[in-house]
RNA sequence: CGGGAUGUAGCUCAGCCUGGUAGAGCACUACGUUCGGGACGUAGGAGUCGGAGGUUCAAAUCCUCUCAUCCCGACCA
């Protein structure tokens, strides 16, 4: 991951533990950037800050019913009185008792609370520096409304207010449909910074109809082209020791788009469920899981319980004569004459037609969407990106205000449930992603808006001429008094080292004060991303560089 | 949690197989030279060899346990 090789070189983070991370000045002062313009389009939009505690009582917890749904990603611990509590890795909990307490009326909503604050989750494998760290520095905000029709009213303004945010940080970033996943509730998005790098799949299309959704949630659409008739005999073929779909492919002949895949998985009741997808398709998940019959989350059947079912064991598996119940995906629908095990050892079947040779199982969208699949949005093709989750946003409903009876008195006097919104926002994850997005061979290129320092003065050979000491003083604190933040780098090292560093450190602006300079009466500047100096006048320094920074500031 | 690997100077690592004086490069300190793209010379400081126990006359080296870290996987608002 470059963006933690950078953040360490540059020396903005020293790791402590395993995913825990000090954040030093320069590292900080970024931070701090990023925050700042978190908490003005939170206030802008008219959310409350708040700051609630990161430890919190257990009985909460047992409340919401998360005490037991959690696992060991929730950091527990015991107080000297031995009463149980949690380091919170989100704040559900807490401001649905904190609303349930305050909000009395319908005439108090809709309300909006956010805070910034240390998060805790205990992840099995922190990695990647900051970007998965286990303590990590959030925004999250809750909204408390007495209709739905409030609740999207609110989820509209902060979708709003999210898009302007990483625009005003200068990144490229996609909202994107998401699943809810544990945390429940109904609609989601999420907000993707793109990266190669990033550890999520998202499916964006390349048409008008601006359609972009993580790829686990992307659906794919029913095939409309009428299926081929069929034209191949049934045949049973010898298939010794071809195994995955790859090798039955090579030794058939076949392209792995004529080959279907069966995926045993475990039922919601015990037993077994067949899926199947051609077999150059991949299963989802999360698609597969919501299916009925099916155990959530997914899991593949053990060998045990797939021998029972067919008689035979994985590589071979086929979907004739199974008793099972049996999914098909739209695409394994629409084959014809395609190869499938024979649920014998050794052994699969070519020429293998629905209808004729097996009746056709129920149809289900199972498979993850691939490039070139036609946009769910209707009027494009999808294309496969990357991106880094850097904020999510959720239309919650009433799971945590019902458990926890958060209500408020309607205008004829009746108690409400409240419907709840949440947003969150990686605080520490957007410095990583807006490195990932914006870095050159020699270290980062900061994006203005998120730079620790505007400009870095950059003295030469100032210890054996005081002059070139004195002018690079001088000018620190006119652009100091200007309100410009810059950095004046006053060791004692040579050039090149001088140099290297401020391009790893990234600051946008840089100002190079040397004895040859003084004589002519200019200095040089160079912005970060550019490749040449430019010769200006010395005493328009201040003034141009005011100028560059004010224009950066603005974007 | 499953699989694999690594812990020796601040950092990166060699030494371990075959037990016997703890090393290199970078970094650091002092002095001198040098000074527009990661300088050079001379001198110097620096290590409970992750921890505990064991074998042995003798353990960084062999054995046992333990802790930590990293990689792959499962996991993941």
């Amino acid at each position: 991951m470059v963006s933690h090789q950078l953040m360490l070189r540059a020396g903005l983070i020293r790791r402590l533990a395993a995913g825990i991370y000090t954040w030093t000045t320069l590292g900080l002062r970024t931070l701090r950037k990023v925050e700042a313009i978190i908490r003005e389009e939170m206030d802008r939009a008219g959310a409350l800050e708040v700051l609630m505690p990161a430890v919190q009582p257990a009985e909460l917890w047992q409340e919401s019913g998360r005490w037991d749904q959690y696992g060991p990603e929730l950091l527990r611990l015991k107080d000297r009185h031995q009463r149980d509590f949690v380091i919170g890795p989100t704040h559900e909990e807490v401001i649905t008792d904190l609303a349930r307490r305050e909000l009395k009326s319908y005439r108090q909503l809709p309300a909006n609370f956010y805070q910034i604050q240390v998060k805790f989750r205990d992840e099995i494998r922190p990695r990647f520096g900051v970007m998965r760290g286990r303590e990590f520095i959030m925004k999250d905000a809750y909204s408390f409304h007495a209709t739905p029709e409030s609740l999207q009213e609110g989820y509209d303004a902060m979708r709003a207010a999210y898009i302007r945010m990483f625009e005003r940080m200068g990144l490229e970033f996609r909202p994107v449909k998401a699943d809810t996943g544990s945390i429940g509730g109904t609609a989601s998005e999420e907000f993707q910074v793109l990266a190669d790098s990033g550890e999520d799949a998202i499916a964006v299309s390349d048409g008008p109809d601006q359609y972009a959704a993580n790829l686990e949630l992307a659906p794919t659409l029913p095939t409309t082209a009428p299926r081929a008739a069929p034209s191949a005999p049934l045949a049973k073929v010898a298939t010794p020791g071809q195994r995955t779909i790859a090798d039955v492919a090579a030794f058939l002949g076949v392209p792995a788009s004529r080959t279907l895949k069966l995926l045993m998985v475990e039922g919601d009741q015990g037993g077994v469920v067949a899926l199947l997808v051609r077999g150059d398709h991949e299963l989802n998940a999360i698609k597969a899981q919501k299916l009925p019959g099916v155990a959530s989350p997914l899991r593949m059947a053990a060998r045990e319980a797939v021998l029972e079912a067919t008689g035979c064991e994985p590589g071979y598996l086929g979907p004739l004569g199974l008793s099972c119940p049996v999914y098909a995906d739209h695409a394994a629908l629409a084959l014809a004459d395609f190869v499938c095990g024979a649920n014998e050892v050794d052994m699969h079947l070519s020429g293998v037609n629905w209808g004729r040779d097996l009746p056709e199982p129920a149809p289900a969208d199972l498979r993850n969407v691939v490039e070139g699949d036609p946009s769910p949005g209707g009027d494009g093709r999808l294309v496969i990106r990357r991106g880094i989750e850097v904020g999510h946003i959720f239309q919650l409903g009433r799971k945590y205000s019902e458990a926890m009876q958060a209500s408020v008195l309607d205008e004829s006097g009746k108690p409400v449930t409240m419907y709840m919104g949440c947003y969150g926002i990686g605080v520490t994850r957007i410095v990583a992603a807006a490195i990932e997005q914006n870095h050159d061979a020699a270290g980062i290129c900061w994006p203005e808006p998120l730079a620790p320092f505007a400009v870095v003065l950059v003295p030469l050979n100032a210890a054996k001429a005081p002059r070139v000491a004195e002018a690079a003083e001088r000018l620190y604190a006119e652009l100091t008094a200007a309100g410009i933040e810059t950095l004046l780098d006053d060791r004692d090292a040579r050039p090149g080292v001088k140099f290297a560093d401020a391009e790893l450190i990234g600051i946008p602006h840089r100002i190079v004060v040397s004895e040859r300079g003084l004589d002519a009466g200019r200095l040089e500047y160079r912005n970060r991303r550019a490749t040449a100096n430019e010769d200006w006048p010395a005493d328009e320094v201040v003034t141009r560089l005011r100028a560059l920074v004010a224009a950066g500031a603005a974007r």
